[in-house]
DNA sequence: GATATATACTTGATTAGTCAAGTATTATAC
DNA sequence: GTATAATACTTGACTAATCAAGTATATATC
């Protein structure tokens, strides 16, 4: 017998469901060479202004530390993704920048992320999916 | 401008939540000496038949590999907290039965990791967890 | 304007997991 | 009943991230 709450039970299965759905986004974006994570910050940077966003920035809406960032980054500038620009009015900050190949990279890997969105909306119904989907409605009803 | 859908936001939106949320069960959950991931594998098998499950079962529930659960449960096993138990049946199948210790600790975490539930909640008004909630109750009216 | 504190970033050491390959056992097909 | 395939688990090599510590710069305090 179970003594944990539904909302317990929602982060529990949440975290699952995550792991799972990060695999496949992972397996499928593979084609085009960069993980979920690259991804999201190709994304995040698409649509920040200028392009360009700081590390601190980085780090915060994917939500890993400054550490990661650095590691995650180094990568894409070898491989001319993003690239380093400075913020002439304070010296500790360096901007990533969107460049040309990584703009690239990130529109055709949208077409990728849509279908793999496609296919996992698909098998809601099904599988663990389908208790996060019940979940979800009664947290919506029940939250704020 | 984005141009990705809604469905792909709240993808990229979960991912980063739950990176937030399970650094913050960890953190909280480091005062019992175990990991979220722990708690879940003790939450499996505080429910499960017996209290026991197969390797692979175990692996599924939580959502990782074979062999990531081998090397979570080597731990576990030296603290007391699971014990191997065999399988007449099957001489390949090592089940992983919960221990006394193990229940305990699972027990005492319960109240941390509902308390923590509670933190989270009550923070869903402000900052990212808002746009969780929205997307939420969104997905929850229109999916199926 | 010197001192203390805070912020932005990087790096070495570590950790939690993956994947691929290997071992042992069981199930299938003929 | 023997050969083939599938399943359960473990291990070595690797990877993506963490944390703690360090460097450089900027901000606040007095």
């Amino acid at each position: 017998m179970s003594t944990i709450s539904q909302e317990l039970k929602l982060f529990l299965n949440l975290a699952i469901i995550q792991t799972i759905v990060t695999k496949r986004f992972d397996a499928k974006l593979q084609n085009h060479g960069i993980s979920l994570n690259e991804f999201m910050i190709l994304h995040h940077l698409a649509n920040a202004d200028d392009e360009k966003l700081r590390r601190t920035d980085v780090a915060e809406k994917v939500g890993l530390t400054a550490s990661g960032i650095t590691r995650m980054l180094s990568p894409l500038e070898k491989l001319g993704y993003v690239k380093r620009e400075a913020n002439s009015r304070d010296a500790r900050v360096s901007y990533v920048k969107l460049a040309n190949a990584g703009k690239k990279v990130y529109l055709e890997a949208i077409a990728t992320a849509e279908a793999t969105t496609g296919q996992i909306m698909a098998s809601v119904k099904t599988k663990k999916l389908d208790d996060l989907q019940k979940m979800l409605s009664e947290l919506g009803a029940t939250i704020e």
